[in-house]
DNA sequence: CATATTCAATTGAAACTTCAACCAAAGCGC
DNA sequence: GCGCTTTGGTTGAAGTTTCAATTGAATATG
């Protein structure tokens, strides 16, 4: 899908030009502005993850929605606060954590806290800031829904490739971290990882 | 983020859990019923693809929307139907093909409809289908689009990836979609590969 | 032939996400 | 202290996506 654009060979008298499909400009490509074209592998690749996006959030989200009441995003959140010493995260650093705008955050705290699994206190080092605090029924739903949701992860993804595989994955995400997300904000620093790429 | 769980060693008095964190499950871990929890390595693995899912759609939908007006799910539509020779295609081969709900294209193609980008018309061979059939605008917008979104893609993606690299990019994503999309129906035919994978 | 089932596609409502506007507390210059 | 800007966070509205229900056509069944 999303064609890579290549042009099939353009003859004189035929004028196709099939956009989206392979061809670039025919044979006088990129000659100056023309955009370098996906080869067939490029575009393969590409496409698998482009398959891959679409179709594995929703999986993990219907499995956990099943087997716990919580959205993947949900869970996140909980999980990310349960990983903490005191359970408990501002929700700035909580969003940048898990890649979420803060508007989005907010709304799925409000929820949350209305199924009191967590609760917001003001931060007392200052008063801007809030913290988002797991409460114990928070612990216990996170702790009933890690299980199976690992499992999934587990199943869908690590399971399915050899060591050698896996590292590949790792090393090519973190290629593409590097261009998409430079300063990798997202990335605690409590597991600031040996620099295994290139 | 997305804690995977880990159990810390849980002492007799203590009781604490843990769930998303890192720790492996202790020593006494996965006895029975218990689940296999990521280790460090796998764990990076996975939150570096979560972060992948998370930032890179967001990002190429910003380049699309800004220069060309269209959203990547549109982009993606116009495209497919690019490719074909008769640029047309069935609602229902379309949206499996784009990995896209039913609901969702038929949202999508009477937004780009009012926009004149494609019409809609009942396929002769079976009256129950509809044919999705590209316009002369909806080929120069996608057309005009291409050229920057295939470099924003290449930029972001592909050529941050060496030669190696994207083979193990590529060779993980067709092992996952294994899992998650035996069928792979959402493969084209017209492009079944000789099977690179394993 | 009548009826039932399945399939293709649409529709409207509910849920979610994004976006822009907003408020309050901090920090800064004076 | 008083303005001004920046930062943290919330809110409501607008736009998307999903979900369940619906329509109509084709196919199967009696």
């Amino acid at each position: 899908m999303v064609g890579m654009g290549e042009v099939t060979e353009q003859r004189p008298g035929e004028r196709r030009v099939h956009v989206g499909s392979v061809g670039g400009a025919g044979p006088d490509a990129d000659v100056s502005t023309g955009p370098r074209w996906l080869d067939a592998d490029e575009r393969e690749t590409w496409l698998g993850l482009l398959r891959v996006l679409a179709k594995l959030p929703p999986l993990l989200d219907a499995r956990l929605e099943r087997s716990a009441g919580l959205t993947l995003f949900e869970y996140t959140v909980l999980s990310m606060l349960s990983e903490q010493d005191d359970r408990a995260l501002r929700m700035s650093r909580l969003a940048t954590l898990i890649n979420a705008s803060p508007s989005r955050l907010s709304h799925a705290a409000r929820h949350l806290e209305t199924r009191g699994l967590l609760v917001r206190a003001p931060d007392p080092d200052d008063g801007r800031c809030i913290r988002a605090v797991l409460t114990r029924e928070g612990r216990d739903v996170v702790a009933g829904a890690a299980p199976d949701h690992v499992a999934a992860v587990r199943d869908l993804v690590i399971d399915a490739l050899s060591p050698d595989q896996l590292r590949g994955l790792r090393v090519a995400n973190e290629r593409i971290l590097g261009r998409i997300d430079p300063d990798q904000a997202t990335r605690p620093p409590w597991l600031a990882a040996p620099e295994p790429s290139r």
